[in-house]
DNA sequence: CGTTGTGAAGAGCTTCACAGCG
DNA sequence: CGCTGTGAAGCTCTTCACAACG
C-alpha cells in the first residue's frame, strides 16, 4: 500500500482530519478509533483507515490512534512539518490582510518577501516585510530561499506574476486571483477561490427546495 | 439527462466554467467549442459538455456555445441569477474583511446584517450594517428574507453560530472558521479553508521532488 | 463539415467485510 | 475481544467514440 499513487481527495480530507484532531488535542482527548473520527468529520472510518494507510500504519490494532502521534505523522506525510518560505504578488487589499493573517504563518507558511507593481505601494512596510518592485524577484527570491509563491493581484495580472515568480525559481503556486494559469507540468498551482462555495450552497439550497 | 443526480464535481467546475467564460466575455469573444473552453479550464472537453448537459442543451452543433448566453444558463442553472441576502455571525478581522469586500456583492450575496457577542463590537457600524446581539438573530433573520449565514467566528464559538443561525431560519450556511459543523441534513454547509491549499502546494511540492 | 450530446467503456474512489494483530 | 489494515466489490465520475444535427 506504501507506494501507490494517493488520490487528490485524501490530501483534502487529510486537512480535515488534522483540523479535527487538533481540536481534539485542544479537549485533552489521547486516543481516538477510526470510527469516532469519522464520525467526526463526517466520512465513513474505512475511508479513514484507507487515507491513513497510503503513508504508514500510524494505529494500534484494538485501540486505536494516539493523536498527538497521528498529528505529527500526517503533518510529515504532507510535508507541513517545516516551515515553508514564500513571497507575495500584488499587495492590495487582500494581498494586505494575507500578510497580516496570523493562522498563515501558524500552518507553517512565513511570507518572507511581497512584490507589486505600483509605485504607491513600493516601499511601503507591511508587517516587516518591505514591498518591492516586481522585478527585483528573481534576485529575491533565491536568496531568501523562498520556495511558495501567493498571486493577490488582479486577474489579468496573475498570468503575469506566475510567470515572474516561476522564473525566479518558486516551486509551488497559492492563487487568490480569478483566473486560470499556464504553467509548466511540475509547479504545483492551488486555486483559492471562495465564490464556488457561495454558488454551491445557492445550488444545494436550491435543490433542497425542489426535493420538498 | 435532464434529472439524473448531479456530481457535486461539476458545481465545481460550473464556477471555474463562469469565471474563464467571463474572462472571455471580457475580450470581446462570442463563440466558444466545448474544446477550446477545455483549454482554458485545464479540463477534457466531453467534460464540459456532459457537465452542461445535466442542465439542458446549451450549444449548437457545428458552432460551438454562444458565450452570453451560456454564463447566464450557467448561472440559472445554479441558481445565482438572483440576490442571496446574508447575514454574518462573528465580526472580527475577517468578519469585517467579508463586510467590506465588494467581490460578494458582486456575486449576488448581500450581507444584510452583522451579529456578535462581544459588548465592544455591538452597535458597531460597518458599510452601512450595524452589529447586532446575537440574541436578535431570530427576529433580524425573517424580517430581512435572509436565506444564507456566513459564520466567521473562531471555531470553538462555530457550532453555537451555526444553531443560532438554523434556528433563526437560514436555509444554508458558509463557514469560514475551521471547524466542523453539526446540522440537519437538509442545510447544506460549504466549508472554505485555505489551510487546505497551503497543505496541497505542500504537498505536491514534495511529490515533485520525489519524482524527480 | 464541425461540433454537440450521449451511450458505453474505462478509471478512480469509496465502502464492505473480514483476516490479522495487539 | 476490539480495532486496524486491506483485498475485493461496488459505485461514481471521467473519457472515449460516434451518431445526430445545425
Amino acid at each position: 500500500m506504501k507506494s501507490k499513487r494517493i488520490p487528490k481527495a485524501t490530501i483534502g480530507r487529510l486537512a480535515v482530519y488534522v483540523q479535527v484532531l487538533e481540536s481534539l488535542r485542544r479537549d485533552r482527548v489521547e486516543v481516538v478509533s477510526s470510527e469516532k473520527l469519522a464520525q467526526a468529520c463526517s466520512v465513513n472510518s474505512s475511508q479513514i483507515r484507507k487515507d491513513l494507510a497510503y503513508f504508514g500504519e500510524f494505529g494500534v490494532r484494538g485501540v486505536g490512534y494516539y493523536i498527538q502521534e497521528l498529528i505529527t505523522s500526517i503533518k510529515r506525510s504532507l510535508g507541513i512539518d517545516r516551515v515553508w518560505n514564500c513571497a507575495l504578488v500584488g499587495v492590495g487589499n487582500l494581498g494586505r490582510a494575507l500578510m497580516k493573517h496570523r493562522d498563515i504563518p501558524r500552518k507553517g507558511f512565513v511570507i518572507k518577501a511581497a512584490f507589486d507593481c505600483d509605485p504607491d505601494r513600493i516601499g511601503l512596510v507591511i508587517k516587516g516585510i518591505e514591498v518591492m518592485c516586481l522585478s527585483r524577484i528573481k534576485e529575491v527570491v533565491p536568496s531568501l530561499d523562498v520556495e511558495v509563491g501567493f498571486i493577490s493581484t488582479p486577474p489579468e495580472r496573475a498570468q503575469r506574476a506566475a510567470n515572474f515568480l516561476i522564473e525566479a525559481g518558486v516551486r509551488g503556486i497559492v492563487t487568490f486571483a480569478p483566473a486560470r494559469l499556464e504553467v509548466p507540468a511540475n509547479i504545483p498551482v492551488e486555486y483559492v477561490d471562495f465564490s464556488h462555495h457561495l454558488y454551491a450552497v445557492a445550488f444545494y439550497i436550491n435543490q433542497e427546495a425542489n426535493k420538498a
